[in-house]
RNA sequence: GUGGGAUUAGCUCAGUUGGUUAGAGCACCAGAUUGUGGUCCUGGGGGUCAUGGGUUCAAUUCCCAUAUUCCACCCCA
């Protein structure tokens, strides 16, 4: 027997319902917001996402499906989906178009090879949606207002965290402060938090490890020490989700694991599902298009975990649906034929190809969820007629075939 | 990548201090005077006890390796 790979799942069933449910619901309330579907490749060079999601990062330093394809080229499986959907605006030359605005959404698999875990496989799905082009932090609100209607037609709680990660105005003198700061302390930090200082000395923020957070407790805070743009932004966000009811709190230390994130950045976690609890993220990237040769373009976007929800969305209730169809003699079985292709154009149908007892065709079915079990019997076959019970109402009747 | 737990029927799990035919519940199939379901009752089918080695007269049981999975670290959706 051939299994699939490890950190890779099929989904049936229930879970498949739950996936396809999941995905509906959020494609609905982002075309509410105005967002149109993007599909990119799933396979792109290596070098996009080493530029965008930056080499100092874990998922580009050690989780990439990368190889050699039979031209010779470097390519990855994507890791996460900002990339591609950003180099497919710029190769759309949709950087050019002046003042207009760009809103997409899309879902797909990405794949990273990390240890799986609950909540974390190799190859998992995302459903994200990325704006261009509006800088204003009204956008950053829009679309975190748009994950909680989600969240909410999902039946999730959540918790949110937001941030503000600051622009090229103040997050250069706020690095050299941390770094300062970190260097003064930096026998006692760990020595992942060591090896930071030199690569990405805000993801020192983020550490786990307890013995640095306590150290850290007196560093440097962004927050403190934002521009004003960034301040006013940041201020206007909370005002903005104060007015709105969503709760929020600020976490200083949510510096995201991408290197792409400036300004707003935030996160949906929620308690229920285990140690990766992170069930969206997201924020403003207003660097990133030019970093991949476009023209300036402000962005926001975010990602939410498919896997991650599935356990805990609330699922609305099935309801029985369309015919069952049966006979009790080997004879009537062909009658059923015509019968079912007519229903279906209206209706879910189900046809028994085996001859049964009226028992078995009854919890038939209620195996398929049907409204309608319909059976053609000795007396039925006789009179061209077909016996039909709603399993609802609990009412039956026979009626000729010809008007079935 | 590091550390720890797990793997027995389709599913959830017992069990064998190493011994001949490995159990339960659920699910499935079939009966219950032959045409009335989702609840009862009776019966039945279904397992290379994860895979590959080793120890032993004998391994599902002990040992090793591999795979998968779960938990933690790490990281992130």
């Amino acid at each position: 027997m051939i299994n699939a790979l490890r950190g890779m799942k099929d989904l049936t069933f229930e879970e498949s319902q739950r996936f396809v449910h999941i995905v509906t619901t959020a494609i609905g309330i982002a075309k509410k917001y105005g967002y149109n579907y993007i599909e990119t490749p799933i396979l792109e060079e290596t070098k996009l996402f080493k530029r965008s999601v930056g080499e100092s990062s874990d998922i580009v330093g050690k989780e990439m499906y990368q190889f050699e394809d039979k031209g010779g080229n470097d390519v990855c499986m994507r890791p996460e989906g900002t990339a591609g959907v950003v180099r497919a605006f710029v190769q759309a030359k949709l950087d050019r178009r002046q003042n207009e605005k760009f809103k997409f959404y899309y879902y797909g698999p990405m794949f990273r090879y990390e240890r799986p875990q609950k909540g974390r496989l190799r190859e998992f799905h995302q459903f994200g949606c990325e704006s261009f082009g509006e800088a204003s932090v009204y956008e950053d609100f829009t679309i975190i207002q748009m994950i909680g209607d989600i969240f909410s037609a999902l039946g999730i709680g959540y918790k949110l965290e937001i941030n503000s990660l600051g622009c090229t105005e103040c997050m250069p003198t706020y690095r050299q402060n941390l770094v300062n700061f970190l260097t003064e302390c930096q026998d006692d930090l760990c020595e992942d938090c060591n090896r930071r200082i030199s690569t990405n000395p805000i993801r020192v923020l983020d550490c786990k490890n307890e013995k640095c957070q306590s150290l850290l407790t007196d560093s440097p805070k962004l927050i403190d020490n934002l521009c004003d743009s960034c301040d006013n932004d940041m201020k206007k966000l909370t005002q903005l989700l104060e007015t709105a009811n969503i709760d929020y709190t600020i976490n200083t230390n949510l510096v995201r694991g991408l290197d792409y994130y400036n300004k707003t950045a935030f996160e949906f976690v929620s308690s229920e599902i285990g140690a990766q609890s992170a069930i969206a993220g997201g924020g403003r990237y207003d660097k990133l298009v030019e970093f991949l040769d476009g023209k300036a373009t402000p962005a926001v976007g975010f990602a939410l975990g498919i896997e991650r929800i599935m356990g805990i969305v609330k699922m609305p209730e099935v309801n029985r649906e369309g015919y069952y169809l049966g006979a009790m003699d080997q004879e009537a079985i062909d009658a059923l034929f015509p019968l079912a292709s007519k229903k279906r154009l209206t209706n879910k149908v189900e046809v028994e190809y085996e001859p049964k007892k009226l028992k078995a065709h009854l919890k038939g079915a209620d195996r398929v969820n049907a409204r309608y079990c319909a059976v053609i019997g000795e007396d039925e076959l006789k009179n061209g007629t077909i016996w039909v019970k709603d399993l609802v109402e609990k009412e039956e009747y026979t009626i000729s075939q010809s008007v079935f």
